[in-house]
DNA sequence: CATTCGTGAAGACGAAT
DNA sequence: ATTCGATTTCACGAATG
């Protein structure tokens, strides 16, 4: 119990005392360096997927197992530290210096590639974040995934840019951010069939829940760039309500039907603007803006709005 | 001439087998 | 692992104004 305390008070990693207690995945995460001290703490145990499957059941406290406060213990079962290469009692002394040496060792490699591959990790998510103008609340959230994604080992053989890339675009959808994957995408030198894969792996592993992401999202951010009246703009997000209880938007693209909207809504208006001009805006084509505006003219009737 | 509309081929994706 | 169904995009041509 006092190792609890301790570990809430103080980072074992960096000795910061700031902590995310993360409670859907039950893990106490440092805010400054990341690292997750539940999990980390639990791994060392036989057992402790059932530990962390418990504590999640009971909700009760959240800290590391009572094995945390002797670590050691494993190492001294795994490496021979009391017996020289021929069998021979090692001295107190030379045994103390092997210990430590072989710690620090299994520490170091244990650390080291984890520690390297965060930082570049953190860097190319300030500078995507940077160039994509993402708020930084989004941004803590993505760099939260990338962690646990990370921890997972879905990094390995896969490249840290495009998983930073797909935390980023999962950040996004969580925090209802109007960012498209494929703008994430153009930002990066990674293709977007390679982020989206990520994207649904990290999606799969760390078994996270997306909000379905709603067309009204897109609409001031499409109206904005196509320049329409905050008038047109009320109106696209009154048909898409309306299309909404009408069940016409199952399954399509949220961009392509905020874009129809819009358009319908700005030709409704009469201040009429381009297809070509919203398609830019929405990054969808006119093909699909044409075939998702018949669907709304079918399903909704303009005039009641 | 620019804009709009419709169509077939092709690629991507999820679900089912 | 492959197949199927729905969807979007691309690349056109035609109609409209």
């Amino acid at each position: 119990m006092a190792q609890a305390t301790k570990l809430r008070t103080k980072c074992p990693e960096c000795g910061s005392s700031d902590f995310i207690l993360d409670d859907e995945m039950g893990e106490l995460v440092c805010k400054a360096c990341g690292l997750v001290v539940g999990e980390k703490a639990m791994s060392e145990g036989p057992e402790w997927r059932a530990f962390t499957r418990e504590e999640k059941e009971s909700r009760a406290r959240v800290g590391p197992p009572a094995e945390y406060s002797h670590y050691d213990k494993g190492l001294y079962t795994s490496i021979e530290v009391t017996r020289d290469a021929f069998g021979r009692p090692l001295s107190p002394e030379v045994r103390r210096q092997m210990w430590r040496l072989k710690r620090w060792n299994v520490r170091s490699k244990m650390h080291a590639s984890h520690d390297r591959n965060l930082m570049q990790a953190m860097n190319e998510l300030e500078l995507l974040s940077e160039k994509l103008h993402i708020p930084p609340h989004v941004k803590e959230t993505a760099a939260l995934i990338y962690r646990k994604a990370l921890n997972e080992d879905l990094v390995r053989g896969r490249s840290i840019p495009a998983i930073v890339a797909a935390s980023l675009h999962a950040a996004c959808r969580i925090t209802k951010t109007p960012k498209t994957l494929r703008e994430i995408v153009e930002a990066t030198t990674r293709s977007e069939k390679e982020v989206s894969r990520c994207y649904r792996i990290i999606l799969r592993s760390l078994k996270m829940k997306m909000p379905i992401d709603s067309p009204l999202d897109y609409v001031l951010k499409i109206a904005e760039k196509a320049g329409v009246s905050g008038e047109v703009q009320g109106l696209a997000v009154k048909i898409l309500r309306e299309a909404k209880v009408n069940r016409a938007v199952a399954g399509k693209d949220p961009t392509g039907l905020a874009a129809a909207a819009v358009y319908l809504a700005s030709e409704f208006k009469g201040e009429k603007i381009t297809q070509k001009k919203i398609a830019e805006a929405a990054e969808v084509t006119e093909v699909t803006i044409r075939k998702r505006k018949g669907e709304l003219v079918k399903k909704v009737n303009l005039a009641a709005l």
